[in-house]
DNA sequence: TCAATCACG
DNA sequence: ACGTACGTGATTGAG
């Protein structure tokens, strides 16, 4: 192929490709210098400032965002180019100084592109053409169409399936837009050669000599039929005698310009394409702008911009097709997605196809960026799954395919793929494309300490906990098993025989037409579906009929055998220990939950229970040592409201509840009596759920006015308390959310409610989240502590369970004095209240042993 | 699938 | 005059 049309003149270079680009790179100096050159020297305001640079500059930034509907625009702009300078010292020196009349403009260049809601770019060190090059070069790789715009004629080089360029070849009215193959008819190279061609015959905008006598038309040829810089040099004797000696004469200078001429593209810049997403353009400052630079033309035409409102996501497409790998164990290296199924990986680079294996791989120099680590049971840099719960937690499912929407992440289809491979692909690749993006959210809550410090680092540790699991003695299991099953059968037979029928003891429907109905009982409070029948509701009629004690006793037991004693033993691994799943991203507070089985609801309350509790057991010769936070969300309370009389209780060490009673009542500890400090430990507990008077009084069974008065009492005796729920709930109302002192958010959208009700609702969570959130944190800290310096010890010990203020350790008895002082050290030290955490620790050969 | 109940903190 | 204590998970019966 001959070049065609050196001009482009006779090329049709009409801007349809441009149209197709989700995101546009500017280079920024070099559409200034454009727009300085293209218009009118003299343009300037009424009192005589210049702007026409700032006009041209304009009016291509309001094309982009009218006619070209992008999804992102980059304007990138030079600093001070260091680099290249050290390639070639005449390059700097060579520069002309920017004109006094552009200089003046130029401060106001950038904030002309942020009112439109573009990006400004700007890396010490590099010029904005290099800044382009990389980026459109990670875009390319990430499959992003891109327009590149600008008039350098490097750029041309970074044309590619994916890159346009776009020209301006005469001011900025009219644009050139560049396909390879328009590349290629007008240079007569592919883009690739680009640098070839310039080294040969320079390009004196950017004085870079080439070889003195060689234009565009030799240029082109010599690179038609040799391929390559390197390829001309190599057969100049070919040439005609005269240009034999001139291209060997300046070959080393011909060599200079081709790498004068290579664009840098692979630049370490902190910046993902995908995140260069537009703002939504600010129309009061664009009317202010163009009102104050007098742009008439632009002002009027302000309403195009009402209509070109752009989508508010960049799509991005993370993949280049599938590799598949049989048997080998390819060793993987920097960022990589990771998803598995049930019997393959996939492992998505930055750019190049999805490896999806069915071996194992070696992800050991690999960085990897997952949805659920402890899923994977890997090491993540990144975790999309913890990133979303930080960033919203509550929300019922952190699904990959909702986030991608959400934050409008696309990755290429697969087609070529079966639809479960399709899925697998995606699932691998979808998060190296969200993490950073929730990594800037995470980053503006204030929340990456806590994302990186804390949630990350558990991962590990709950997958150690969820793999050691923990020992059960299955024949102490099956011993009370059974004396509570014929138990179970006595009362079921004397609770027909009291009710002179056979009914359903689980049904609390029956249960109330039994007690309610036919055996004339005073029926208590009422739920949606009739008469409640609960725990309370039978305490209080408990000596009218002989069949409520009976139906007490029968729940207690049933409850026990079918949720613990019943299914346990059937969950127990083949390692005798029962495993269960903690998951991180549930509890909107922060806190962990577990469940199949839910470890964190073992009995303790009752005597029967602390019996079930005993068959948690250490494997022999090693013991069980517990330790658990005293009073700590009290302890946070005194800590965030820095209430005097709360902190010197604990610093005395005394019973807060009794110290509670004692302060409200006026009262010596020594003489409370065991209601009054029920009472203060009610109130306590009131307060750190956020308290109100009609919850109080439902617990303490008292009128509401009673309840109310304690509470008026409490308050007035610990103001600052008062203080600290008065700002917490006002500070939620004003931002929406409350934060723990570890950086935690939890929106408490409720607190903006016009229902009273729901906006309670919402003034008890702020408060409670505070101290709830806290108390999560404390203890995820602690946990992450006590493994890592177990395991920096060398020790064999190992963290088992975690009950919210609880931990379980079990350690070979050997051990057990480290283990004690590990957990005693870690919990105590992970965060410095005023006044400080406490902890008691226990040991025993059963988890009931070693809490008391 | 929902409501009620109850195990834990 | 409302109707709530905060956070979980598992089981059961009812529809």
């Amino acid at each position: 192929m001959s070049p065609k049309a050196l001009t482009g003149e006779e090329l049709d270079l009409d801007d349809a490709p441009a149209r197709e680009s989700a995101l546009f790179l500017v280079d920024g100096n070099n559409l200034a210098y454009r727009g300085y050159f293209a218009l009118p020297e003299e343009l300037a305001t009424s009192e005589g400032f210049p702007t026409g640079a700032l006009l041209g500059f304009t009016n291509m930034l309001f094309k982009l965002l009218s006619d070209y509907q992008p999804k992102g625009v980059a304007v990138a702009w030079d600093t001070r180019p260091v680099h290249r300078a050290a390639i070639s010292e005449d390059y700097k020196a060579d520069r002309r100084p920017m004109p006094d009349l552009l200089r003046e403009q130029f401060p106001h260049f950038r904030p002309i592109v942020e009112a439109f809601g573009y990006r400004n770019l700007e890396f010490e060190g590099w010029e904005a053409d290099d800044v382009i090059a990389t980026l459109a070069t990670r875009a390319d790789a990430a499959g992003v169409k891109t327009c590149v715009v600008s008039t350098d004629r490097d750029a041309f080089q970074l044309v590619s399936d994916n890159v346009v360029l776009m020209m301006t070849p005469r001011g900025v009215a009219e644009v050139n837009v560049y396909t390879p193959e328009r590349v290629e008819a007008r240079l007569g190279v592919s883009p690739e050669k680009v640098p070839d061609l310039i080294g040969l015959k320079g390009d004196t905008s950017d004085n870079i000599p080439g070889i003195p006598g060689i234009g565009d038309k030799t240029a082109a040829e010599l690179m038609i039929r040799y391929g390559s810089l390197e390829g001309v040099l190599e057969h100049a004797d070919e040439l005609s005698p005269a240009r034999a000696k001139n291209v060997a004469t300046h070959a080393d200078q011909a060599r200079a310009s081709k790498v004068l001429a290579t664009m840098r593209r692979d630049l370490e810049l902190d910046c993902d394409p995908a995140a260069l997403v537009l703002d939504p353009p600010d129309r009061s400052q664009l009317r202010e702008i163009f009102r104050r630079f007098e742009f008439r033309g632009l002002l009027s035409r302000m309403d195009v911009l009402e209509e070109a409102l752009p989508s508010a996501t960049l799509p991005l497409a993370a993949h280049e097709g599938i590799a598949w790998v049989e048997g080998e164990l390819p060793r993987l290296k920097g960022r990589v997605g990771l998803a598995r199924d049930t019997d393959r990986v996939a492992v998505a680079p930055e750019s190049g196809p999805v490896i999806v294996s069915r071996g194992r791989l070696d992800l050991r120099e690999a960085e990897i960026v997952t949805h659920d680590a402890k899923a994977l049971r890997v090491v993540a840099v990144e975790d999309t799954l913890i990133a979303a719960y930080l960033i919203e937690p509550g929300r019922a499912a952190y699904e990959l395919d909702d986030l991608a929407a959400e934050y409008g992440v696309e990755v290429q289809p697969t087609p070529e793929a079966d639809e479960e491979t399709a899925a697998l692909v995606r699932r691998a690749a979808l998060p190296l494309r969200l993490a950073p993006l929730m990594r800037e959210r995470l980053v503006e809550r204030g929340s990456l300490e806590l994302y990186e410090r804390i949630e990350l680092p558990l991962t590990r540790v709950l997958a150690a906990m969820e793999d050691v699991g923990v020992r059960i003695d299955t024949y102490r299991m099956g011993e009370i098993t059974a004396r509570l099953q014929e138990r179970v059968e006595e009362l079921e037979a004397s609770a027909y025989e009291l009710a002179g029928e056979e009914f359903m003891l689980g049904s609390t429907q029956q249960v109330a037409r039994i007690l309610f109905e036919k055996l004339g009982l005073a029926p208590g409070r009422k739920g949606k579906t009739g008469y409640s029948t609960d725990t309370r509701v039978l305490r209080t009629i408990r000596g009218e009929h002989e069949i409520v004690p009976v139906l007490e006793e029968w729940r207690e037991l049933s409850k026990l055998i079918n949720t613990y004693l019943g299914p346990l033993p059937s969950m127990i691994g083949e390692d005798g220990r029962l495993h269960t799943t903690f998951n991180q991203a549930v509890a909107a507070t922060g806190r962990l939950s577990t469940s199949n089985p839910n470890l964190q609801a073992i009995p303790i309350r009752t005597e029967l229970g602390r019996e079930i509790r005993s068959a948690f057991v250490a494997e022999p010769g090693w013991k069980l040592v517990s330790a658990d936070y005293s009073q700590v969300e009290l302890r946070i309370l005194a800590h965030v409201s820095g209430e005097p009389k709360l902190r010197e209780a604990f610093e005395r060490g005394e019973d807060i509840h009794a110290a509670t009673a004692a302060e409200v009542l006026g009262r010596p500890q020594a003489e409370l009596t065991k209601d009054e400090r029920n009472i203060a430990k009610m109130v306590n507990f009131g307060i750190i759920y956020g308290i109100s008077a009609f919850g109080l009084s439902e617990n303490l069974e008292i009128p509401r006015e009673e309840a109310q008065t304690y509470i008026d009492a409490y308050l007035a005796r610990f103001p600052h308390v008062q203080d600290f729920i008065a700002r917490t709930i006002e500070q939620a109302s004003q931002d929406g959310y409350v934060t723990t002192l570890l950086g935690r958010r939890r929106p408490v959208p409720e607190i903006r409610a016009s229902n009273r009700q729901t906006r309670s609702l919402g003034e008890r969570l702020a408060v409670n989240s505070v101290m709830q959130g806290t108390a999560a944190d404390v203890i995820k800290v602690a946990m992450v502590s006590v493994h890592e310096r177990l395991r920096a010890e060398g020790r064999a010990s190992r963290l088992v369970l975690q009950v919210h203020d609880e931990l379980l350790l079990e350690a070979p008895e050997a051990e057990v004095p480290a283990a004690r002082e590990a957990l005693r050290a870690e919990m105590c030290g992970a965060y410095p209240l005023d006044p400080p955490l406490a902890v008691d620790v226990g040991v025993g050969d059963d988890w009931n042993q070693a809490k008391s």
